[in-house]
DNA sequence: AATTTGCGCAACCGAAAAGTTGCGCTTATA
DNA sequence: TATAAGCGCAACTTTTCGGTTGCGCAAATT
Protein backbone atom coordinates (compact mmCIF):
# COMPACT_ATOMS: atom_id res chain seq x y z
CA UNK A 1 0.00 0.00 0.00
CA UNK A 2 1.17 3.50 -1.21
CA UNK A 3 0.61 5.68 1.84
CA UNK A 4 1.68 9.55 1.95
CA UNK A 5 0.48 12.42 3.38
CA UNK A 6 -0.56 13.74 0.22
CA UNK A 7 -2.49 10.87 -0.42
CA UNK A 8 -4.04 10.79 3.13
CA UNK A 9 -4.98 14.71 2.98
CA UNK A 10 -6.70 14.32 -0.44
CA UNK A 11 -9.77 12.81 0.95
CA UNK A 12 -12.39 15.46 2.29
CA UNK A 13 -13.54 13.15 4.90
CA UNK A 14 -9.57 12.87 6.37
CA UNK A 15 -8.83 16.63 5.92
CA UNK A 16 -12.43 17.04 7.92
CA UNK A 17 -11.42 14.28 10.82
CA UNK A 18 -7.70 16.50 11.04
CA UNK A 19 -9.59 19.71 11.51
CA UNK A 20 -11.83 18.27 14.03
CA UNK A 21 -9.24 16.40 16.32
CA UNK A 22 -6.98 19.40 16.07
CA UNK A 23 -9.36 20.96 18.45
CA UNK A 24 -9.53 18.33 20.44
CA UNK A 25 -8.61 14.42 20.59
CA UNK A 26 -11.68 12.09 19.84
CA UNK A 27 -12.84 8.77 19.72
CA UNK A 28 -13.83 7.04 16.70
CA UNK A 29 -17.49 6.85 17.06
CA UNK A 30 -17.30 10.89 18.60
CA UNK A 31 -15.66 11.59 15.36
CA UNK A 32 -18.58 9.56 13.24
CA UNK A 33 -21.49 11.66 14.92
CA UNK A 34 -20.25 14.27 12.83
CA UNK A 35 -20.38 12.42 9.25
CA UNK A 36 -23.01 10.64 7.73
CA UNK A 37 -21.15 7.43 7.57
CA UNK A 38 -20.32 4.12 9.56
CA UNK A 39 -17.90 4.17 12.45
CA UNK A 40 -15.98 1.50 10.47
CA UNK A 41 -15.54 4.06 7.71
CA UNK A 42 -14.36 5.98 10.20
CA UNK A 43 -11.93 4.17 11.50
CA UNK A 44 -10.86 3.02 7.98
CA UNK A 45 -9.79 6.67 7.43
CA UNK A 46 -8.02 6.79 11.05
CA UNK A 47 -6.42 3.88 10.07
CA UNK A 48 -4.89 5.49 6.75
CA UNK A 49 -3.84 8.82 9.14
CA UNK A 50 -2.27 6.48 11.17
CA UNK A 51 -0.26 4.40 9.28
CA UNK A 52 1.13 7.69 7.47
CA UNK A 53 2.26 9.23 11.43
CA UNK A 54 -1.10 12.53 11.14
CA UNK A 55 -2.79 10.63 13.90
CA UNK A 56 -1.50 8.86 17.16
CA UNK A 57 -3.82 6.90 19.56
CA UNK A 58 -4.11 7.18 23.27
CA UNK A 59 -5.85 4.31 24.81
CA UNK A 60 -7.88 4.82 27.63
CA UNK A 61 -10.31 1.31 28.56
CA UNK A 62 -11.44 0.50 26.35
CA UNK A 63 -11.73 3.91 24.40
CA UNK A 64 -9.15 4.67 22.08
CA UNK A 65 -8.75 8.38 21.49
CA UNK A 66 -7.12 9.83 18.53
CA UNK A 67 -4.89 12.52 18.51
CA UNK A 68 -3.19 14.99 15.91
CA UNK A 69 0.44 14.52 15.24
CA UNK A 70 0.70 18.58 14.28
CA UNK A 71 4.52 17.54 13.55
CA UNK A 72 4.19 15.55 10.12
CA UNK A 73 1.35 18.38 8.79
CA UNK A 74 4.67 20.38 8.81
CA UNK A 75 6.10 18.37 5.99
CA UNK A 76 3.36 19.12 3.44
CA UNK A 77 4.63 22.92 4.67
CA UNK A 78 8.08 21.45 3.99
CA UNK A 79 6.72 20.51 -0.07
CA UNK A 80 4.99 24.05 -0.24
CA UNK A 81 8.29 25.98 0.67
CA UNK A 82 9.71 25.12 -2.44
CA UNK A 83 6.42 27.53 -4.17
CA UNK A 84 6.35 29.90 -1.53
CA UNK A 85 9.73 30.54 -2.48
CA UNK A 86 8.79 31.58 -6.49
CA UNK A 87 5.72 33.53 -4.91
CA UNK A 88 7.88 35.26 -2.76
CA UNK A 89 9.81 36.45 -5.68
CA UNK A 90 7.20 37.34 -8.43
CA UNK A 91 5.67 39.83 -5.44
CA UNK A 92 9.10 41.32 -4.85
CA UNK A 93 9.47 42.02 -8.31
CA UNK A 94 5.77 43.28 -8.71
CA UNK A 95 6.77 45.42 -5.51
CA UNK A 96 9.77 46.69 -7.30
CA UNK A 97 7.64 47.02 -10.46
CA UNK A 98 5.06 49.18 -8.61
CA UNK A 99 7.93 51.43 -6.63
CA UNK A 100 9.52 52.13 -10.34
CA UNK A 101 5.89 52.97 -12.23
CA UNK A 102 5.51 55.66 -8.83
CA UNK A 103 9.05 57.09 -9.29
CA UNK A 104 8.22 58.10 -13.01
CA UNK B 1 -15.69 14.46 -11.82
CA UNK B 2 -14.49 15.41 -8.13
CA UNK B 3 -11.63 17.61 -9.36
CA UNK B 4 -10.13 19.74 -5.85
CA UNK B 5 -6.43 20.51 -5.69
CA UNK B 6 -5.64 18.22 -2.68
CA UNK B 7 -6.93 15.36 -5.11
CA UNK B 8 -4.62 16.59 -7.65
CA UNK B 9 -1.50 17.01 -5.37
CA UNK B 10 -2.23 13.16 -4.15
CA UNK B 11 -0.41 11.58 -7.35
CA UNK B 12 3.30 11.55 -7.09
CA UNK B 13 3.77 12.09 -10.87
CA UNK B 14 1.48 15.22 -10.46
CA UNK B 15 3.52 16.69 -7.69
CA UNK B 16 6.73 15.97 -10.12
CA UNK B 17 5.32 17.57 -12.97
CA UNK B 18 4.29 20.68 -11.02
CA UNK B 19 7.79 20.87 -9.71
CA UNK B 20 9.36 20.42 -12.89
CA UNK B 21 7.29 23.38 -14.93
CA UNK B 22 7.74 25.31 -12.03
CA UNK B 23 11.40 25.78 -13.03
CA UNK B 24 10.12 26.33 -17.03
CA UNK B 25 7.07 25.54 -18.73
CA UNK B 26 7.19 23.06 -20.94
CA UNK B 27 5.45 20.52 -23.26
CA UNK B 28 3.69 17.09 -22.89
CA UNK B 29 6.52 15.60 -25.20
CA UNK B 30 9.11 17.26 -23.08
CA UNK B 31 7.78 16.41 -19.64
CA UNK B 32 7.02 13.23 -20.60
CA UNK B 33 10.28 12.52 -21.09
CA UNK B 34 10.77 12.97 -17.50
CA UNK B 35 8.85 10.19 -16.76
CA UNK B 36 9.05 6.24 -17.71
CA UNK B 37 5.27 6.58 -19.24
CA UNK B 38 3.51 7.63 -22.19
CA UNK B 39 2.40 11.20 -23.71
CA UNK B 40 -0.94 10.11 -23.37
CA UNK B 41 -0.89 9.22 -19.55
CA UNK B 42 1.11 12.63 -18.98
CA UNK B 43 -1.82 14.57 -20.85
CA UNK B 44 -4.26 13.13 -18.83
CA UNK B 45 -1.86 14.71 -15.65
CA UNK B 46 -1.58 17.73 -17.37
CA UNK B 47 -5.83 17.81 -18.35
CA UNK B 48 -6.52 17.05 -14.12
CA UNK B 49 -4.00 19.70 -13.18
CA UNK B 50 -5.40 22.23 -15.35
CA UNK B 51 -9.09 21.10 -14.51
CA UNK B 52 -8.59 22.59 -10.99
CA UNK B 53 -6.23 25.40 -12.28
CA UNK B 54 -2.87 24.40 -10.91
CA UNK B 55 -1.43 24.76 -14.38
CA UNK B 56 -2.64 26.71 -17.87
CA UNK B 57 -1.82 26.53 -21.49
CA UNK B 58 0.27 28.69 -23.60
CA UNK B 59 -0.18 27.78 -27.64
CA UNK B 60 2.80 28.22 -29.48
CA UNK B 61 2.05 26.94 -32.95
CA UNK B 62 1.46 23.59 -32.79
CA UNK B 63 3.09 23.00 -29.48
CA UNK B 64 1.52 23.83 -26.45
CA UNK B 65 3.80 24.88 -23.17
CA UNK B 66 1.77 24.65 -20.09
CA UNK B 67 3.02 26.58 -17.06
CA UNK B 68 2.48 26.95 -13.22
CA UNK B 69 -0.83 28.63 -11.93
CA UNK B 70 1.46 29.76 -8.60
CA UNK B 71 -1.66 31.57 -7.16
CA UNK B 72 -3.63 28.14 -6.73
CA UNK B 73 -0.55 26.46 -4.81
CA UNK B 74 -1.56 29.02 -2.39
CA UNK B 75 -5.17 27.09 -1.56
CA UNK B 76 -2.91 24.48 0.16
CA UNK B 77 -1.34 27.21 1.88
CA UNK B 78 -4.03 28.58 3.48
CA UNK B 79 -5.32 24.93 4.35
CA UNK B 80 -2.53 24.73 6.32
CA UNK B 81 -2.67 28.21 8.34
CA UNK B 82 -5.53 27.01 10.66
CA UNK B 83 -2.23 24.30 11.54
CA UNK B 84 0.51 26.49 11.36
CA UNK B 85 -1.54 28.28 14.04
CA UNK B 86 -1.16 25.46 15.86
CA UNK B 87 2.25 24.35 16.31
CA UNK B 88 3.03 28.08 16.28
CA UNK B 89 1.50 28.12 19.41
CA UNK B 90 2.78 25.02 20.84
CA UNK B 91 6.36 26.28 19.82
CA UNK B 92 5.68 29.68 22.03
CA UNK B 93 4.66 27.06 24.86
CA UNK B 94 7.61 25.19 24.83
CA UNK B 95 9.37 28.26 24.95
CA UNK B 96 8.13 29.71 28.19
CA UNK B 97 8.58 26.29 29.54
CA UNK B 98 12.52 26.47 28.73
CA UNK B 99 12.98 29.98 30.05
CA UNK B 100 10.97 29.18 33.79
CA UNK B 101 12.92 25.82 33.99
CA UNK B 102 16.21 28.33 32.98
CA UNK B 103 15.21 30.81 35.52
CA UNK B 104 15.05 28.28 38.64
C1' DA C 1 -22.16 -13.91 35.35
C1' DA C 2 -24.75 -11.98 31.56
C1' DT C 3 -25.13 -8.12 28.63
C1' DT C 4 -23.96 -3.99 26.51
C1' DT C 5 -20.57 -0.97 24.46
C1' DG C 6 -16.38 0.42 21.87
C1' DC C 7 -13.34 -1.07 18.89
C1' DG C 8 -10.51 -3.43 14.97
C1' DC C 9 -10.42 -6.65 11.22
C1' DA C 10 -11.93 -9.08 7.01
C1' DA C 11 -14.87 -9.82 3.08
C1' DC C 12 -17.31 -7.78 -0.27
C1' DC C 13 -19.02 -4.13 -3.80
C1' DG C 14 -19.48 -0.20 -6.88
C1' DA C 15 -17.15 3.77 -8.52
C1' DA C 16 -13.27 6.17 -9.75
C1' DA C 17 -8.32 6.51 -10.94
C1' DA C 18 -4.20 5.57 -13.61
C1' DG C 19 -2.44 3.62 -17.19
C1' DT C 20 -2.61 1.68 -22.08
C1' DT C 21 -3.63 1.71 -27.35
C1' DG C 22 -5.74 3.77 -31.21
C1' DC C 23 -7.68 7.19 -33.45
C1' DG C 24 -8.17 12.20 -35.80
C1' DC C 25 -7.00 17.02 -36.11
C1' DT C 26 -3.73 20.76 -36.85
C1' DT C 27 0.76 22.67 -37.82
C1' DA C 28 5.35 22.28 -39.55
C1' DT C 29 8.65 20.37 -42.89
C1' DA C 30 10.54 17.98 -47.27
C1' DT D 1 1.36 18.74 -51.64
C1' DA D 2 2.63 14.63 -49.28
C1' DT D 3 4.56 13.40 -44.84
C1' DA D 4 5.91 13.85 -40.21
C1' DA D 5 5.31 15.73 -35.58
C1' DG D 6 2.62 17.44 -31.49
C1' DC D 7 -1.62 17.19 -29.37
C1' DG D 8 -6.22 15.98 -27.43
C1' DC D 9 -9.91 12.72 -27.08
C1' DA D 10 -12.19 8.20 -26.52
C1' DA D 11 -12.40 3.35 -25.45
C1' DC D 12 -10.77 -0.20 -22.67
C1' DT D 13 -8.35 -2.65 -18.62
C1' DT D 14 -6.51 -3.15 -14.11
C1' DT D 15 -5.93 -1.31 -9.57
C1' DT D 16 -7.13 1.34 -5.87
C1' DC D 17 -10.58 3.73 -2.94
C1' DG D 18 -14.40 4.62 -0.07
C1' DG D 19 -18.06 2.68 1.69
C1' DT D 20 -20.92 -1.27 3.55
C1' DT D 21 -22.12 -5.48 6.54
C1' DG D 22 -20.76 -8.94 9.66
C1' DC D 23 -17.95 -10.85 12.64
C1' DG D 24 -14.93 -11.39 17.29
C1' DC D 25 -12.58 -9.50 21.28
C1' DA D 26 -11.90 -6.73 25.47
C1' DA D 27 -13.66 -3.53 28.81
C1' DA D 28 -17.75 -1.56 31.33
C1' DT D 29 -22.20 -2.08 33.24
C1' DT D 30 -26.23 -4.60 35.34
Amino acid sequence: MRRDIFQAIADPTRRAILVLIALQAMTPNAIAEHFDMTRQAVSKHLKILTECELVKQEHQGREIYYLLEIEKMKEIDKWLEQFRKIWETRFEQLDALLATIKKK
